[in-house]
DNA sequence: ACCCAGACTTAGGAGGTGGAAT
DNA sequence: ATTCCACCTCCTAAGTCTGGGT
């Protein structure tokens, strides 16, 4: 995908070189008051009394407790993040669940949908219909004309048919599955056309599996499941050019599932007539039910929510690493360029890698086995081709230019000017290689991990990306803010600062499709308040103009009332412009990722404080419970 | 030193939803 | 009431990193 233009803008942080500009954190790692108290601290709320039971030890409750025994409500606000946390490996001590939701099992066809093959009618077993529906559902995407994929659908679908099939069928371009994609567009019209009650019904029907299965005891605590529902089965596909597209992803049954809860919970039960894999009892990790995928044949898990206690407090931790990071990152810097001198090839390569990573942001990049994904790159396993040294470009001396895919197969494209020393490290490192071979051949993430680690506890490649990114975010706040903006004014500057965050880590998307129309149908609106804003101080003028005749209370009147609304008309104007800026601005860049995943959150809730900006413009409800210690701890004057 | 399985985080897109505009 | 569109939720792929085995 060629996304990414020529013309962005670049990607490369820039933060003050002060020091000392930021007061050293107040708090470190270890901010925990309350002791845990073994499962039995806080009362959990469970709607049945069965749940209740399993926590009927729960007497020792202390007096003091009992008295501030919390409501229902506050209940459902558990503050975790006062507790003590376990030891070092312990994820928790009573875990209970439903198990997983399977995919609904395969409708067959109605008898008048047919499907061709050669021109004539044929009537398909269920196992080969239910892979051909697959295909039919996807008739309209373009990767079903890829030769790759019709390859790998094919030899997977024929798998599934009787041998009768298999040798009428042995050609997938006489296949004709249009009718069948007809009924299913007839079907998803159908769906969109159902009346409010049959909605209503399904709705219904949702929450109800969601409140069954949607939720586990974890330690006295009901918490929310992130994805209960097993991967209905289906055609795989990879993101980018994936050599294994197409490929039959397979009906997920029960003798898959291993299910993980604790010994004396209650056991989830398969359905009927099945069994599970295995059911253990593993505390020292934080899935309820695991799987293999027949793809890739790697493992699936069933986890919880980012609400979630288990999931909270290591984002938390997350941010700490980082934060410990920022202590130490000058002396880490200083390392590395003097590791540029070095006599060490390998010494030299770890220290270029990490000054990309460091600078640009790049992930560790892990060497993947060819062939069973997609080509992409990171750091590390960036080859001479990714490259283009530039001793000197569009005035600037020693400029790189990167060009390769990244995760997700998105495009990484930069020009980036680099210190001379790099530069001369990066020609040898390309001397006498082929394009395709490694750039930085004696180094790969483990080497350079080891090493980090050495640096700092804890310290790892992807640490650079969350330090750097909530550095950027928390500096850019501090720039962009301007006090005498109104709150639309500086919600578009924090969606700026969280823009450079995201340009800085590549976060990229497709522009929606309908992005020209409606930001044309956006500068229409903005053309049309300004008729009415124009009108409206016409308007003024002439009640100005007659109260100056009339001088009496009325026009007064008329004219205070005139001003108000053309200051509400310009009010409507701006707002109109800003969300216009904002939105030509973020056309191809993605701000959800970053502000989930690598911008501290407290950084977002002491902004809000120091402007008074309802916490709700800036995390939606779901960022919010998943924010929550953070929105519950951060004060106006915390400091990343 | 390497290899691999396992566990967990990070990622963009599809498609649904609900509120505003017409 | 209907349409539109922005946002959100869900989905699951694709990374990172660890640790155990050899």
């Amino acid at each position: 995908s060629l996304k990414h233009g020529n013309n962005d803008p670049p990607r490369i942080k820039d933060e003050p070189d002060d020091d000392g500009f930021y007061a050293s954190p107040k708090e470190d790692s270890k901010p925990l008051k309350r002791p845990r108290e073994d499962d039995d601290r806080l009362l959990l709320i469970l709607q049945d009394s069965k749940a209740k039971k399993v926590k009927s030890k729960d007497k020792k409750v202390p007096e003091a407790d009992k008295k501030k025994k919390p409501k229902k409500e506050e209940e459902q606000k558990w503050k975790w993040w006062e507790e003590e946390r376990y030891p070092e490996g312990i994820k928790w001590k009573f875990l209970e669940h439903k198990g997983p939701v399977f995919a609904p099992p395969y409708e067959p066809l109605p008898e008048n949908v047919k499907f061709y093959y050669d021109g004539k009618v044929m009537k398909l077993s269920t196992k080969a219909e239910e892979v051909a529906t697959f295909f039919a559902k996807m008739l309209d995407h373009e990767y079903t004309t890829k030769e790759i994929f019709r390859k790998n659908f094919f030899k997977d679908w024929r798998k599934e048919m009787t041998s009768e099939e298999k040798s009428t069928i042995t050609s997938l371009s006489k296949c004709d599955f249009t009718h069948m994609s007809q009924y299913f567009k007839a079907q998803s019209e159908a769906r969109k056309q159902m009346s409010k009650e049959e909605k209503q019904k399904i709705k219904e029907e949702n929450e109800r599996l969601l409140k069954e299965y949607g939720y586990c005891v974890m330690d006295n605590h009901k918490e929310r499941i992130a994805n209960f529902k097993i991967e209905p089965p289906g055609l795989f596909r990879g993101r980018g050019n994936h050599p294994k597209m197409g490929m039959l992803k397979r009906r997920i049954m029960p003798e898959d599932i291993i299910i993980n809860c604790s010994k004396d919970s209650k056991i989830p039960a398969p359905p009927p007539g099945h069994k599970w894999k295995e059911v253990r009892h593993d505390n020292k990790v934080t899935w309820l039910v695991s799987w293999t995928e027949n793809i890739q044949g790697s493992i699936k898990y069933i986890m919880l929510n980012p609400s979630s206690r288990i999931k909270g407090e290591k984002d938390w931790q997350k941010y700490e690493t980082a934060r410990r990071l920022k202590k130490c990152v000058d002396k880490i810097r200083n390392q590395y360029r003097e590791d540029w001198k070095s006599k060490e090839m390998k010494v030299r390569q770890r220290a270029v890698a990490l000054y990309f990573i460091d600078k640009l942001a790049l992930r560790a990049g892990n060497e993947k086995e060819e062939g069973e994904t997609a080509d992409t790159v990171g750091c590390c396993s960036l080859r001479v081709e990714h490259i283009k040294l530039h001793p000197e470009l569009d005035g600037q001396e020693y400029v790189v230019e990167f060009d390769f895919l990244g995760k997700d197969s998105i495009r990484y494209y930069n020009k980036v000017p680099v210190e001379k020393r790099v530069f001369k490290n990066l020609q040898l490192f390309m001397e006498n290689k082929q394009p395709e071979d490694d750039l930085f051949d004696r180094l790969n993430t483990s080497i350079l991990n080891k090493h980090l680690q050495d640096l700092m506890e804890g310290l790892t490649a992807k640490v650079f990306r969350t330090y750097n990114a909530s550095i950027t975010l928390q500096q850019q706040l501090k720039e962009l803010t301007n006090p005498d903006d109104n709150i639309p004014a500086k919600i578009l500057s924090y969606n700026r600062a969280n823009r450079a965050v995201a340009i800085l880590c590549n976060h990229q998307r497709a522009p929606p499709k309908t992005f020209e129309k409606s930001m044309m149908n956006l500068q229409s609106k903005i053309d049309a308040k300004k008729e009415q804003l124009a009108d409206a101080r016409r308007e003024l003028k002439s009640a100005k103009a007659d109260a100056k005749v009339r001088r009496d209370e009325k026009s007064k009147k008329t004219v205070e009332s005139k001003k108000k609304a053309v200051q509400r008309i310009e009010e409507q104007l701006m707002k109109l412009e800003v969300q216009a800026t904002d939105r030509e601005e973020n056309k191809q860049i993605a701000l959800g990722t970053s502000k989930l995943n690598y911008l501290d959150p407290r950084i977002s809730v002491a902004w809000c404080k120091k402007w008074g900006i309802p916490i709700e413009k800036i995390y939606n409800k779901t960022q919010r419970e998943k924010f929550a210690w953070a929105i519950d701890m951060a004060e106006e004057d915390y400091e990343f």
